[in-house]
DNA sequence: TTAATAAAGGATACCAATATCCTTTTATTT
DNA sequence: AAATAAAAGGATATTGGTATCCTTTATTAA
């Protein structure tokens, strides 16, 4: 039921450039650290194996940055998780079971087999696409939500 | 999705000792941690835990060690899992945003809702005492699973 | 072709979860 | 009472995720 902090980094940042792809600039990672409050170098390593991971594009130089490509709105959240929290993260046993599945069930796998394949279809199917929303200024400040100083 | 191997390791401890509830004879901690093939120290730290929040009772000295009690056999998933995990480990963002709620969600939000409330179903409503098979030897065996060396 | 800008990449620090060890306390047995 | 056995408790590694900084590479603009 949780991710690491880098999923969610890596996922409001795509959301961010995402939401700008109108836009004729390119999205460098100081303005996008800035705007969702997050931690600018880390981020910077996240978005690096975005883009590593042809979810986004990016260039290097004067007037650099990130932007989408022909991938990005139809990247599947399944993509990002596996990207970010590793290929094996719906594989592991809720027991820290080595050997377990369907044939060697551990006593808590058969309960949760049919919620675990309803995430996986949520993620599998929804979209960066299917996240963004209309409302450009508000979708940012819901992106950068934090705790009231 | 997933839990710390601290949940694991609490809930097969807790299965273990429940299963051999009619032995007269309570079960120490060495024996735990060999039969579930588990670090013993560190099993001994979340046993204290477990004991703590009254899911299982322990006695020191001489044939001393773990058995259950009245509530141990009626304790939700639940219990369990805010224990090793935290208590806000179903409030916790997916996206790391510190005021994400119901008013005012993350993109995530709406579309994990309904598994989310599932599974806390299924956490709240299956006890210990629904995960006890009845082939002792076989259930043992499953508890301790681990990879092939 | 030089200066400026920005991502990529590598090195290092930090912290919490995980794991181990050692000492203390408690209970039982002799 | 003394010896023993076992959990409780505290102190200390180890590891992986998180975070920061610095150098390198690439691109653009003057």
């Amino acid at each position: 039921m949780t991710f690491s902090k880098s999923f969610g980094y890596a996922l409001r940042g795509i959301l961010y450039v995402s939401l700008l792809k109108d836009e004729p600039r390119k999205i460098s990672i100081d303005e996008i650290a800035e705007k969702l409050s997050v931690p600018r170098h880390f981020l910077g390593k996240i978005m690096k194996a975005v883009v590593k991971a042809g979810i986004l594009s990016s260039t290097r130089g004067l007037q650099g940055g990130f932007f989408i490509n022909e991938k990005t709105l139809h990247t599947p959240l399944l993509t990002i998780i596996l990207l970010t929290e590793g290929n094996n993260y719906f594989n592991t046993c809720l027991l820290s079971m080595r050997k377990c599945n369907s044939a060697n069930p551990c006593p808590l796998h058969n309960k949760v087999e049919g919620h675990k394949d309803g995430l996986l279809q949520i993620y599998g199917q929804t979209l960066v696409s299917d996240l963004l929303q209309d409302d450009k200024a508000d979708f940012i400040k819901s992106l950068a939500t934090v705790e009231a100083a």
